[in-house]
Parts: C-alpha cells; structure tokens; sequence
DNA sequence: ATTGTATATCGATTTTTTTCGATATGTCAA
DNA sequence: TTGACATATCGAAAAAAATCGATATACAAT
C-alpha cells in the first residue's frame, strides 16, 4: 500500500465522494443489493452501475476510479454474478489513519 | 484547508519527503539556522535553499512545492531578511490527522 | 548606487491525469 | 446459441500538473 497512490486516489472529489458513501451504503444506495439472493451478503458492497448513476461520470470513468481506489488499498471487490460489489477496506484505511497520525 | 489540495500535495515525493524533513530538521539539516542570529528564533523552520539542495530539484520547483504545501495548511513560513524559512504547521497537521480518522 | 544573494514568479515544454466512446469479456436468461 | 446486460479494458483527446531556465523582486553589504 503506497502512501503516493494513496493520497493520488484521494486527489479526486469524486473518488473522495464514493469513499464517502461507502461509508453508509443503505443511506446513499437506497436499492444496494437488488440483485443478490438474500443468502449471499455483499456487506457493504454497491455495484458499479449503482455508483455510477450517482457519481455521473461515465461507466469506463467510474470503473477506472474504483479500479485506481481498489489497488491503492481503499476498496476491496467481490464479483457476483455479472456484478462487482465494491466495498471500503475498513482494515487497510484504519491502517493508513494510524500511518497518517504517526508519519505525516 | 481544503482536503483535496491536501492530498494533492502529498501525492509527491519530494513534498512528502520535504514533510519528513521538516519533522526532524536537526538531523536532516545540519546547518540550518546558520544565517540567523542567535536572538532570532524559527523554531524548526528551515530556508529554502537548504530543502532544495536536499531536495534536488531546480529552485523554482522547491519554491513552487513549498508555497503549494503552504497554501494547502501543511507549511508555515516566515520571512526573515532575504530568507524564507518554512517549518511544519503541526497544528493543522494534527487536525487533518483527526479528519482523516473521522471522515475517511 | 552597485553588486551579490535568496526567493518568487513567469513562460514554456514535457509528463501525467482525466475523461470519454468504442470495444472486449464475462455472465445470465430465453 | 443468441441476445441482453454489467463491467473491464483500450485508445485517444483534452485538461492539469510537473518541471525547468530565465527573469523579477527584495534585501544586504560594500
């Protein structure tokens, strides 16, 4: 996890945005988790298409962003189907929060 | 303090190698202070020339970073005769850490 | 006043990032 | 197996950032 691709990620307002509302999905994803059968939990996870509608950026554009924010450690993804759920990496921000009080 | 410019100016390395430095300037500047006479104190602020010599970069880039940082909350400076000494401004850092844990 | 030094600003070029539409890939459903 | 849909990847154009040398400004010392 590269502090640079980290802070690089974060340099955006609509990447900052989407890292934001992963916070609270069921709030700013009224419909998250249509597509799944009750049994599987996605906890968390939204699919592309749903942040894109929010984020109003094209679908390549969205898509690009999360890949950008899933390897700069901010996101994780699980594939369902023909969805990819994305979700915050609680874990590795809360790591990178401790790396920022102490480091910076 | 726009968190945005924030992490901007610290999608570089040379500005947050810069931001290191400044955290320990004693040992990452040797013979800083050499121009001020000993009644005059900047606490952990170091003169531009000496940043860009450990930076390596021309200075109109180093001058540039550390306004940048600057603007962004993350440097202080003050101007003493024809030097400009920068230092950390740890109580803004200090915020953006705690913004960092609670909004990211 | 003139010269030298430190830093800031300007203008231009190169590099990187953003952003898109088009296309490819993978999956589901009929 | 064909068609529809979700997402990923590609390639290109536009916008922004990095970076430099040259020049301007501000101060110091002679």
């Amino acid at each position: 996890m590269e502090p640079i691709d980290v802070f690089k990620a974060l340099s955006n307002e609509t990447r900052l945005n989407i890292l934001h509302w992963l916070k609270e999905p069921e709030k700013h994803f009224p419909k998250q988790g249509a597509h799944l059968p009750k049994e599987v939990s996605i906890k968390g996870g939204v699919c592309v298409g749903d942040i894109q509608e929010k984020a109003k950026a094209s679908q390549s554009t969205v898509s690009h962003y999360l890949n950008m924010m899933q390897k700069a450690g901010l996101l994780e993804s699980v594939r369902y189907g023909q969805w990819t759920y994305y979700r915050r990496n609680e874990e590795a921000i809360h790591q990178l929060a401790e790396y920022f009080k102490t480091e910076i």
